[in-house]
DNA sequence: TCGTGGACTTGCGTAGAGCAAA
DNA sequence: TTTGCTCTACGCAAGTCCACGA
């Protein structure tokens, strides 16, 4: 029975004579007539202190069940209508598919933008027949509502089904989960991210995206290119079907790719990030943020030193990187314009998304930034900066339009290089990560002190929201916040309330005490008195609660928590004030960090 | 040097699972 | 058992950065 789980454990032999300790928690352990023990190690314990391979190859060996494909194209019941200009209309099969992925989002308001609507409409009557596209001249006689109505009845439908159903649903899950959702990467089992690809349906990307509403087509096998070792047993495509390409490259990580058709680039089908070669990965990251740790102060010296240059393209290269380091901006590629959303990061800012006060509310020389960054997420921060920093802006603004790049002779490929030069493996984004982990350190230190556990885990996640306001990770705020606000209100009030009464019985009881003097009411006194403290603590404990969810209002924690925050640093945390690290990562967050969990130790330092 | 494709990381929103209160 | 809310897993878009070829 153990063999074929063998490829997940170490075995590992010790004389008895000289076995002193492990380090390691989990493992079985057995000793054998001859004076040998013997520990059998999840190799999860050992992965990360394998071999890595010095040419460039990322696997010896890879074995997988390819991609799982998006159900096909159920057709409408005939009793579900489309009506053009008031009059039921039956579709074609391709046509009536597209015209579901409308209906499907009627109730979104973008399905009125403009935008959404031309784009929609010009893929839509791609698909249809040269009869439907005569008749079909105007979206805006078209009634998807019948088909929306449908839909929304399903996935009720839905949500009423039988828990035996219900059930059956999931088992079916499982077993493709278990058929398609792991490889084999040389000697493990790994867990595969996304095995399933992308079901057709109107792109809607985010922000003001010109491309919006534009159809994204059904991923055929004849689209896929399989990755695999040659040794390995090859997926089968769907029967009579071919699939695009296999190819044998051990030199990139993943299993499946193909070509999107809003704009053209590959997707692909990688390892879930607790894999060894996503693991190890995310431990290198952290080890190139650490040396930058340790020589950032003589590149913060030497920036400094080229505000002062002479030559303009090394003095807007040090303000740019004065703010990937301050600010922690991202990098700032150039992007093709009118394929995407209008936003910048550090190095493609404009004109337009800065503005110099000289002097602003008692400070001097402020910046205010005004611009969307990734996901069209807005970017408004004032602050104040050095003399000469404002000086050189003010340079570089001199004789420019709104709309001209704020480091014209900069961009990310011209600073990157700079960086590669200061430290090697250096690039812009090393320092979000450095002053990320940095911070969430520093933070951790101020702010944990001896206390209770909710307390404690209330100081980390305020760390770890300084991290995320450095960052800008928001969200937007859940639908439901104001009602649980105001529930946890109610909550506080009765608690007041409870408070109150529990004063006024304690104090009634030593009245009653002092009246008496005798032991029975001196008693009273005392359980009064804890009463009060006990309710005095669950009150305490809501309002943190109460502050907490109002800090996180706009705030999201999981980007930096999942990929700015060296784990070793939240681990040795929860070891140095014994909190269960179950109590700061869920399940998957600890898998993701299995090699974090097992290396660190309470004196870890970043 | 520049443009482009390719690989990989980062990021937010959301469905629905799961859990606690009613 | 139902309802209401929170949390997690997932989906997939949108970044970064590098290699390569003209």
């Amino acid at each position: 029975h153990l063999k074929q789980w063998l490829h997940l454990f170490r075995v590992i032999r010790v004389k008895e004579t000289e076995y002193k300790s492990t380090p390691h928690s989990s493992y079985l352990k057995k000793k054998t007539a001859t004076g040998w023990l013997i520990f059998l190690f999840p190799d999860c314990v050992f992965r990360w202190e394998e071999e890595r391979y010095t040419d460039g190859s990322k696997w010896r060996f890879l074995e997988h069940k390819g991609p799982v494909f998006a159900p096909p194209y159920e057709p409408l019941p005939n009793k579900v209508k489309f009506y053009y200009d008031g009059k039921p209309m039956k579709l074609s099969g391709s046509a009536e598919e597209v015209a579901t992925f409308f209906a499907k989002m009627l109730d979104h308001e973008y399905t009125t933008k403009d935008i959404f609507r031309k784009n929609f409409y010009k893929d839509w009557r791609k698909e249809m027949t040269s009869e439907e596209k005569s008749i079909i001249t105007d979206l805006n006689k078209c009634d998807f509502r019948e088909m929306s109505e449908y839909f929304k009845a399903q996935s009720e439908a839905r949500k009423q089904m039988s828990k035996e159903e219900k059930q059956k649903i999931k088992e079916e899950n499982e077993r493709i989960l278990q058929e398609y959702g792991f490889c084999i990467m040389d000697n493990h089992k790994e867990r595969i991210g996304n095995f399933r690809i992308e079901p057709p349906g109107l792109f809607r990307g985010r922000g003001d995206h010109p491309k919006m509403g534009m159809l994204k087509r059904r991923i055929r096998p004849e689209d896929i290119i399989i990755n695999c070792s040659k040794d390995s047993k090859q997926p089968k495509p769907p029967p009579g079907t071919k699939w695009k390409e296999v190819r044998h490259d051990n030199k990139v990580t993943w299993l499946v790719s193909w070509t999107e058709n809003i704009q053209g680039s590959i997707k692909y089908i990688m390892l879930n990030p607790s894999s060894r070669i996503k693991g190890e990965k995310d431990w290198q990251k952290y080890e190139t943020a650490r040396r930058l740790k340790k020589c950032v102060d003589r590149i913060r010296t030497q920036y400094r030193d080229d505000w002062k240059s002479k030559e303009m393209r090394i003095r807007q290269r040090a303000v740019a990187l004065y703010f990937i380091d301050k600010l922690a901006l991202r990098a700032g590629n150039e992007k093709e314009e009118g394929e995407t959303a209008d936003t910048v990061g550090c190095c493609s800012l404009r004109v337009e998304h800065i503005k110099l006060y000289p002097k602003l509310d008692e400070q001097e020389y402020v910046v205010e930034f005004d611009f969307l960054g990734k996901d069209s997420i807005r970017y408004y921060n004032k602050i104040p900066v050095e003399k000469r920093v404002f000086k050189n802006l003010q340079l570089f603004l001199e004789n420019k339009q709104p709309e001209d790049d704020l480091f014209d002779r900069l961009n990310t490929s011209i600073l990157n290089k700079h960086l590669q030069e200061l430290m090697d493996g250096l690039t812009a984004k090393v320092f979000r990560t450095y002053n990320a982990s940095i911070t969430l350190q520093q933070q951790l230190k101020e702010l944990t002190s001896e206390d209770s556990i909710p307390a404690k885990i209330l100081s980390y996640n305020r760390a770890n929201r300084a991290v995320a306001i450095l960052c800008n990770h928001q969200r937007a705020p859940p639908k439901t916040f104001e009602k649980s606000m105001q529930n946890l209100q109610t909550k506080i009030d009765e608690k007041q309330k409870q408070l109150s009464a529990a004063r006024k019985q304690l104090k009634a009881a030593k009245a009653d005490h002092k009246a008496s003097h005798d032991e029975k009411s001196r008693k009273t006194v005392e359980v009064k008195r804890k009463a009060v403290q006990r309710i005095e603590e669950q009150l305490m404990k809501l309002q943190v609660q109460a502050t907490d969810r109002e800090e996180n209002k706009q705030i999201a924690l999981g980007t930096s928590k999942l990929n700015y925050l060296d784990p070793r640093i939240s681990v040795a945390w929860c070891k140095k004030w014994s909190i269960p690290t179950e109590k700061i990562y869920n399940k998957t967050q600890r898998e993701k960090f299995a090699w974090a969990i097992d290396m660190a130790e309470k004196d870890y330092e970043f």
